[in-house]
DNA sequence: CTGTTAGCGCCTTCAG
DNA sequence: CTGAAGGCGCTAACAG
């Protein structure tokens, strides 16, 4: 085990410039007044021994890390990658750090990630459709600010979510309204609250024709989407129009339609959610739901700092994002767009200082 | 400016089961003897009060952060993405945290986060193929244990590098292999070092037909590719070949060819580098050089956890990885892969354990 | 303007 | 087996 060798400190520095290592704390942090002279040679000094001030013990005392904790559920995908860069920016304009954590489902393991937070971030930033309300109270002590993401309830804390039942139904009268009669669904992983409430917009949306063949259980991989696309292609009727709960889904069922020699969209319609970088380049390009995943981390992150430096201020307060409709060419009646960067110009435009 | 609220610390739960803090400590750390009743009253009562640790004290003196402080230039796109996903499963696997910082180009902003390192990891894993040598040493103190990923020179550090001019080599002959003879390149940004040894790479070949305008400058995005790609396709001659630098460029460049009405591969072949995972969804399969770039991230986390674990060890020590072609179908002659999760497999059967 | 003195929360000898 | 004391590197009063 390495010991961490020979580090320059605050106090190597005081004794080089014959200083006390007040003063050096003083000019390093530029607060109360010290002489010209003295100031310069600590200055010096510092330069010289290359002295970097030791963050784990300025912000024992500090009591502030300047570092935000982001709890993912996976890093997989463009979804939480997005997120995360969207964060990272808001973040670097803050001067906060980002101390990411992911937990893959185990709920032992997401716990131990949540409690060892404590003391190395200023506050908590999570993203967990799987994890409920009294996981996180049980975890999560009152004291430690926190913005949860489409999280079931809000239980008191604020939250960031996304209208995932209404983005389902507005999916599906587009679908019916481009003339698509059986209507499909890939539906997300079981437990995870952003699928339940996409899967329930599908219910709730009518679908003229009902058939429970038409909705097959995926996890949001690619591969998943695959394979229910090639299960959904076999049926007799065949549905005309598959809606997957994310774009991955959706891209795995678009190379299966192929494989299955199922053109898209003449053959059969394929939508998905999110709208991650991917559904762009997919082809025909795909018609899915608009999330701005980016803008979402960032505005997490934005609120999540709010929080942090006014304790009173929105706490508490939830708000909602209401997803947008795209419309490429994968369901028929569409037209492509030719903006690659459109995304991160969004991002840009908004968030970016 | 929040202040962190009543925090329960180890002297409260020392008091509540009336020990001294120095057994609550050794039970927690599972170090020492303690009594076995004692041990269960420090236990339930610390439970009760719900006591977390403080990291950061904790790492104060204990001199181990259990962190890992990842620098990349950017989290746009795929592959740091991808990479940082590799890092982090890698991670978890040893029970360490990731903190990420993105320098977007700006050098002062680079040397700040790194400085800003010191005290909160226990070691660096820096992707930066935009920092030299002497940037790096001047910011990163002798003690810190480091892993450069992609940087000119080794400078005594330990690396691990990316054959990238062999890379550029193996794709051209493909090319002229499979018949092409004009083939343009779309290069990576100025002063990136992965786009000079593709662009080298490119040039060593020796294309048949050298033209300096089939050599177009892009900065690895999609737009950039799709201009470049407007660009090539007006030439006359036209090239009959496109060797992007990364896969972003490429998806950008196909984009454009559909838009000039030049098909894929039939009018002009199209070839990235990378083989991000988006790289299969294209529309044909992208034919590009595979990176793994997850197992990448995953193997230099690995190395630096040897380097932090065991001072002298792999200390200076190099390694390169050779990144392998994939042909699918955008180049001709190729055969579409027919599985959406084979990164995902590589690294599960490799690295996770 | 500058130095001295307490700790931040925790771990770790060293006695008892 | 247990407690008291010192200190990790730094900042924040409080004196001079």
């Amino acid at each position: 085990m390495r010991t961490q060798v020979k580090a320059v400190t605050i106090r190597d520095v005081a004794r080089e410039a014959d200083v006390s290592v007040a003063s050096v704390s003083r000019v390093l942090n530029g607060v109360g007044r010290v002489g010209e002279a003295t100031k310069d040679r600590i200055l010096h000094t510092a330069e010289r021994l290359r002295y970097v001030p030791h963050e784990g013990a300025r912000s024992l005392i500090t009591r502030r890390t300047a570092t935000i904790g982001m709890v993912l559920p996976d890093l997989h995908g463009e979804f939480f990658s997005e997120m995360l860069r969207g964060a990272d920016v808001a973040a670097k304009a803050r001067g906060l750090h980002l101390l990411v954590s992911t937990s893959h489902g185990d709920s032992e393991e997401a716990a131990a990630a949540l409690r060892s937070m404590r003391g190395r971030v200023d506050g908590l930033l999570v993203m967990s459709p799987y994890l409920d309300q009294a996981f996180f109270d049980r975890n999560v002590p009152e004291s430690m600010p926190a913005l949860l993401m489409n999280a079931r309830g809000g239980g008191g804390r604020p939250f960031l979510n996304v209208a995932d039942f209404d983005g389902a139904v507005t999916m599906m009268r587009h679908l019916a309204a481009v003339g698509h009669r059986r209507i499909a669904h890939i539906a997300g992983p079981d437990g995870n609250s952003d699928a339940a409430e996409r899967l329930r917009g599908y219910y709730d949306a009518r679908p003229h024709v009902l058939d429970e063949r038409y909705v097959v259980r995926g996890d949001f991989t690619a591969a998943s989407g695959y394979a229910a696309g090639l299960t959904l292609a076999a049926l007799d009727p065949r549905p005309d129009a598959i809606f997957a709960a994310n774009d991955m889904m959706a891209a795995g069922c678009m190379d299966a339609m192929r494989d299955a020699g199922l053109a898209v969209p003449r053959a059969i319609a394929v939508a998905g959610y999110d709208d991650v970088p991917i559904a762009h380049f997919l082809q025909p390009g795909l018609t899915t739901m608009r999330i701005d995943v980016a803008a979402l981390g960032a505005l997490a992150l934005g609120r999540l700092a709010l929080i942090i430096d006014d304790a009173d201020g929105a706490a508490g307060a939830g708000e909602t994002i209401v997803p947008q409709l795209v419309i490429r060419e994968s369901c028929g009646h569409g037209r492509r767009d030719h903006q690659p960067a459109s995304h991160d110009d969004a991002l840009k435009g908004r968030y970016v200082e």
